[in-house]
RNA sequence: GCCCCCUUCGUCUAGUGGUUAGGACGCAAGAUUUUCAUUCUUGAAACAGGAGUUCGAUUCUCCUAGGGGGUGCCA
């Protein structure tokens, strides 16, 4: 039998969770449900200045947002710095790192030497061999890793194949900062190695770090777990990913109106494929997802697609559900503001009521949210431009006069019920159904669109579909 | 500069040493329709360029161009 799979989701808490962060994620979710193994998350706080609390809040409110669970305890890296500095002291103790004393100046200098001379820029080495008793006594030494200077590195990646480095052109990172404090270098590694990571999938800006961190894991005598280094996400114009385009955090498609289950699959397309298909529920992402079918190269961000996926998602949705999912974030909806303060139980069950009508016709919730205000404005209505129009027509005005009795006499208020008189009722005056329902639709909607005419009259109810009718007639500024 | 990677319709992608190069989004046209949507039908739209290997390359190799990533006492 084979080992499960143990996979690691393994953020900087420098910012919110973006959307590139949460596809690495989601793809090692989805391998580990796929394998019937585990997803461990790990902070990676090892850079104490640039990371804070609400970082962390955001990334694991983001995920928990996406229904992508860890499991175990979230692991916050820089609480196990005593064990990454051990292990950089057993490196040091044999002989597989060494002390160096340059000033960050000099290294500068020396980058820009080796710029300017056309050589790979990396750190000379200057003190890898030198005797530590030269060493100038004001200066606190970083410990560096003494890095194979000759032959070459390769890392079999699951994604991106065998990938070659001369390691002439890797030179030695530092493991301990002049302050003692371990790099994300070595914290990585020690940590993958003891949380038993199996597989790494992470972002494509790693895949330099592989060939470094598999030469620590030889020097360690650790057996390095399989890469999988996946293709960063991109800007629709080709370029990094930057807050102007789709580099905002998930969050902020919740705020947007985003079905998780809409991002996941839009998501997990990006990438990665399966044949034809592109519609896929989670069930079947679990089913289905491997490595072997990650694309190689970057892919755009497209706006278009994944609200035509949210479209899809709400269309399909379950009402209650939706109603679930609005009043979770209606709050931080734009301009629903209102609507978060006011919404009372009896407004929430004609919004669950109208929800067959409304889905239908919504690429985002936000939308289908301004789409249901009909429901809870107050009489007497105000009318959009076009709605003026509409009734502004005397004859406009004169059949919902002529119809208000019909809908007066209607006993079961349902919507087969005021379909059917309401066609009769087209048919014995012979006024086209438009005729009717525009007008209508304006008198109750205060717009010219709107779901179904039948669904908004049912939602609304007999009594406020006579009043709001009865208010058009009153009204002398249409 | 140096190292590494990528390149199929506008976008996400499938695919094969011989295919009318497939699907999806978007776009266009049409049908349905009480509005708007939905739904359905149809259409336009791609193998970056150049060599080579081969009977035959979109597919394999090399080069060029373009794009991306890395090059930190950041992760």
């Amino acid at each position: 039998m084979t080992k499960k799979a143990i996979t690691r989701f393994a953020p900087s808490p420098t910012g919110f969770l973006h959307i590139g962060g949460a596809r690495t994620a989601l793809f090692n979710w989805l391998y580990a449900r796929r394998n019937g193994g585990k997803m461990l998350l790990r902070i990676e706080d090892t850079d104490r200045a640039r990371s804070t609390t609400e970082a962390i809040d955001a990334i694991l409110d983001g995920m928990k947002w996406l229904g992508l669970d860890w499991d175990g305890e979230v692991v916050y890296q820089h609480q196990r710095a005593d064990r990454h500095t051990e292990i950089a002291r057993q490196l040091l103790a044999e002989g597989k790192a060494y002390y160096c004393y340059c000033s960050p100046e000099e290294l500068t200098k020396m980058r820009e030497k080796a710029r300017a001379e056309g050589r790979a820029p990396g750190y000379d080495g200057t003190w890898r061999d030198r005797d530590p008793s030269t060493a100038p006594d004001n200066v606190k030494p970083v410990v560096r890793f003494r890095a194979p200077d000759e032959g070459e590195t390769v890392i079999r990646d699951h994604v991106q194949g065998d990938v070659r480095f001369a390691n002439r052109d890797l030179d030695d990172l530092i493991l301990l900062r002049s302050d003692g404090t371990p790099t994300y270098m070595l914290s990585v590694i020690v940590d993958d190695h003891d949380m038993g990571i199996t597989h790494i999938i992470r972002g494509d800006d790693h895949l330099t770090n592989a060939a470094r961190q598999s030469q620590i894991y030889a020097a360690l005598g650790w057996q390095p777990p399989e890469f999988a280094h996946i293709p960063l996400i991109h800007g629709p114009d080709g370029a990094k990913l930057s807050k102007r385009h789709g580099a905002l955090g998930v969050e902020a498609y919740r705020a947007m109106g985003y079905l998780p289950e809409a991002l996941r699959n839009y998501l997990v397309r990006l990438g990665w494929s399966h044949g034809d298909d592109e519609i896929i529920s989670t069930k079947q992402m679990i089913e289905w997802f491997d490595l072997d079918h990650i694309g190689r190269s970057a892919a755009r961000f497209d706006f278009k697609k994944l609200e035509n996926l949210n479209g899809h998602y709400i269309r399909h949705g379950d009402d209650r559900e939706l109603i679930s999912a609005i009043k979770v974030s209606l709050h931080e909806f734009e301009s629903c503001e209102d609507l978060a303060e006011s919404l009372d139980e009896e407004d929430w069950r004609k919004f669950e009521l109208a929800m067959p009508g409304l889905k239908e016709r919504a690429k985002t919730l936000v939308e289908l949210v301004n789409n249901a205000r009909y429901l809870f404005v107050k009489r007497p209505l105000s009318f959009d431009k076009k709605a003026r129009k509409l009734l502004g027509k005397e004859d406009a005005r004169h059949v919902l006069e002529r119809l208000t009795p019909v809908l007066e006499n209607i006993e079961e208020w349902s919507v087969e019920a005021l379909e059917q008189s309401v066609r009769d009722f087209s048919q014995e005056t012979d006024i086209a159904l438009g005729k009717i329902a525009q007008p209508l639709r304006a008198a109750l909607t205060g717009g010219a669109v709107s779901p179904g005419i039948f669904d908004v009259l049912f939602v609304l109810g007999k009594k406020e579909t006579l009043a709001r009718i009865a208010d058009v007639g009153k009204n002398d500024e249409l």
